[in-house]
DNA sequence: TTTTAACCGAGACGGTACGTCACGTCTTGTG
DNA sequence: CACAAGACGTGACGTACCGTCTCGGTTAAAA
C-alpha cells in the first residue's frame, strides 16, 4: 500500500510545520502493530488490551495513544497492515483451474492465523473507517486486476472461458464464501481451496 | 422458535422441582431480546452494554442475568430469535429467475434494520456459542429444504435446470456474498437482489 | 460530629427517594478513610495513590469514587473524621497551667501521626471544600466552649485571671504555633507543650 | 537575593569547566520561577504542571529540567525567592505598637498574592528540601533580628516594655497566627494586622 | 573564521496515577 | 421465589503529567 493511513492522528503535517521536536520512532510504529495482530489471533479482539499490547511490543501506552485515537483504530490499521505487501505474481500451473486453486491457496495462506474473531474486528473496525474501507477496496481491486490480467487472460489464451466473464463478480463470490467460511468457525485449508474453485468459481466461468 | 436455547440458564425444571415461589413474567424474556436487538443494530456489539439493555427493557440487571449467562448469550440468543420465525412457502412466480428474487427479496426484507455492526455481533456470538451455530446450522437447512423441495423442483419440471444441480453450494454462495455485501456497508436492497440472482445464481445453476 | 459530609455525592436522598437497591456497606466507609489517614501519614498527600488505599482498605477503586468524586474530597473527608471524635473532659489538675498543659498533651497524643505533609492535605484540601471548613470551624468551637466553660471557669474561680480574657484569641495563637510547628517539621511533644503553655497562653493570660 | 540555591544542578563550575559552548540565557530563569509563582497561586501546587508553567514562561520544559531537578525545587525556589529581598529598615513611628503594625502591614503587602494554596505548597516543599528550610530560618533571623534590634530596642528606650521580653516567641506566635489566618481562607489584611498587634502580640509583652 | 560545545524549542518516550465505565455477582426490600 | 434497585470486585479504557531523551537549530567563546 503506498498512501498513509487516515486513521493517524497527525498525518504528514504537509507544510505548515516546521518540523520540529523528537521524530517518532516508525520501528515502534511496526512493533506495536505486530504485537496486536498476534494479540487478536490470540486471544480475539475484545480479550485483546491495549496494554498488553504496548507489554508485547515493549513500548508505553502513551506511545500507542499518540499514534492512534483508540483501540477500534490501532487494529483497523492493524488489519490493514496485514493486506498490504502484494506477493509476488502467481506461476502459471498450465491451467485455469490449477492457477485459481494456486492464487487461493497462496491467499489462505497468507491469513494463516486470521479466524473468525479477527474477521469480525475489521467488518467492526470498517463500520468507523472510510480509509480502511478504501484500503479493502483498493486490496480487492489489486487481486481483481491480477486475476483479469493473468489467470483470465492466459485461460482465454488457452480457449478454457469465453471472453465476456465478469471478474468483478468472480472475486466478490470468492470473497463472500470464504468470509462465510471463516464466520462460521471453519478453516481456510486445502480442501475448502478445493470446494471453493471446483464447486463454484470453476461453474461460474462456464 | 422451534428447539429451545441451551444458553439459558434454568428453563423446564423438570420434574424434581418443588416449583414454588413467583413464577418468571414470560413476557420480560420478550422485552429484552427485543431491547437487545434494537440496541446491537443502534450502537454495534461492544458499544451496547447490558445495562443499556436493561433500562430499556424496563428490566433490571438481575433479571437479565437469572435467564442467561452473560452478555454473549444474551446477544446469541436474540440474534437466534431474529431467525427463528419461518415465514409461509413462496408463490410460485412461473420462472426459476422470478421465484429466486422474491425468495432473496422476502428474505432480505425480513432482514431490515440489520447491517454490518449486527452481523458482526452474531459472528462474533458464533464463536462461542455452538448451539447459536446449530440454530444457524437448522436455519440454513430450513431454506435449503425450501429451495429444493420448491423452487428447484419446480425448476426441473419446468426444464430449466438440469438434475444434479447442488443447492448447498448455492446457499452458501447466496449468503456469503450477502454477509460481503452487508459487511461492506452496502444495503440488501432489490438492485442487490438482482444481481444476486442474474450474476452468480443462475449462472451457478446452468 | 453530627452532620453529613458535603464532599460526599449522595448524602441524604431527603425525601424523594423510595430508598431502595442495596445499602451501602458503611463498614467499608471507615476502612477506606482509616487506609486514607494511614496513607497520608506514611508517605504523604501526592504518594499516596487512590488505589493503594484500596488496596489496604481491601476494597474497590470503584467504590471509593462511588463515595468521593476524587482524591481530594476522600482526603478531606478523612482529615474530618480524624477530629470528630470529642473526647472526655479534661480533669482538674488544680492550677490553670496544669489544665493547659494536660489539654494540649491529650490534643496532641491524638495527633499522633499527624505532620505537616498531612496538615498540608488538610489545608490544601479545605480551600475547595466549604464543609470541611465549616467542620474544623465546628471542632475549634468545641475547644472553645470546652475552654471557657471549664479551664477558665475554673481559674477565675481560683482567681488565677481576671474576667475579661479573651478565649478566641488564644485558642488561634495555639493553633497557629502549634501548626507553624508541625509545618516547620517538629514533632508536637511535651517539650513544645511545656514551651506552648508556659512562653504563650500563660503569658496572654496574664 | 543573598544565598545560592541548593537546589540548582550545576551552579558554579567552579575552576575545571572549559566554560564553553552557549551560556545560559539568565533572563529565562525568573520568567520560570515568576509563570511558577503565578500558576501556584491560581491552580495551587498539585494542579500547576511543569508544561504548564513552560508554557507560560515561553521556554521549554528542558529548560526548566535543565535549571532545576524536579517540580519540588522549582517550586521551591519560586517561595525561597518570593522572601529574598530584605526591605528597607522600617521606620520609627513613635510607639511600640505603630512599629510593630508598619512591620506587619509592610509584611502583608509584600505577600499579597499569597494564599493558603500558595503556603500549602511552599509548606510542603519544605518537607523535601533542606535548603528550603534553612532558607525560611534565615528569613526568620532576619526579622528576628530586625526586632530585635529596632523595634525592641526602640520599645525598651522609650520604656514601654522591659527588658527581659524574649523576641524569638514574639515572633513564632505572629507567623504562626498569620499562618493560621491564610489557611482558614482569610486575607493578611489591615484589620487583620491590628487584631494581631492589640490581641496578640501586645499582650504578650505587657 | 572556523570549530566546538552548550543552549534552546519541540515533542517523543516509559512510567504511573487518575477518574470512568462495563461486566457479572451480591444483597437489600417488596410483591 | 421473582423482581427492581443498586452496591460491590474486577479490570480495561483513555487522559494527564512527570522526568528523560533525542532531534534540528542557534549562539557565544575558543582555536
Amino acid at each position: 500500500m503506498v498512501s498513509r493511513s487516515g486513521a493517524e492522528l497527525d498525518t504528514e503535517p504537509e507544510t505548515d510545520s516546521p518540523r520540529t521536536g523528537r521524530p517518532r520512532d516508525e520501528g515502534r510504529e511496526q512493533a506495536i502493530l505486530d504485537a496486536a495482530v498476534d494479540l487478536i489471533a490470540e486471544v480475539g479482539y475484545e480479550a485483546m488490551s491495549v496494554e498488553s499490547v504496548a507489554a508485547r511490543a515493549g513500548v508505553s501506552k502513551a506511545t500507542i495513544y499518540r499514534r492512534w485515537s483508540g483501540k477500534t483504530e490501532l487494529v483497523a490499521e492493524a488489519m490493514r497492515r496485514m493486506h498490504d505487501d502484494p506477493d509476488a505474481d502467481p506461476d502459471d500451473t498450465g491451467s485455469l483451474r490449477g492457477d485459481l486453486l494456486a492464487l487461493a491457496q497462496t491467499t489462505f495462506a497468507k491469513m494463516s492465523g486470521v479466524d473468525g474473531g479477527l474477521m469480525c474486528g475489521l467488518a467492526f473496525a470498517v463500520r468507523s473507517d472510510a480509509e480502511l474501507g478504501q484500503a479493502l477496496d483498493r486490496h480487492k481491486q489489486v487481486y481483481r486486476d491480477r486475476v483479469t490480467d493473468l489467470l483470465i487472460s492466459r485461460a482465454k489464451a488457452r480457449g478454457e472461458i469465453s471472453a465476456d466473464t465478469e471478474v468483478p463478480t468472480l472475486m466478490d463470490v470468492a470473497a463472500g464464501v470464504s468470509l462465510l467460511q471463516l464466520m462460521s468457525g471453519k478453516p481456510l485449508d486445502d480442501p475448502f481451496a478445493e470446494y471453493l474453485v471446483d464447486r463454484v468459481l470453476i461453474p461460474l466461468l462456464s
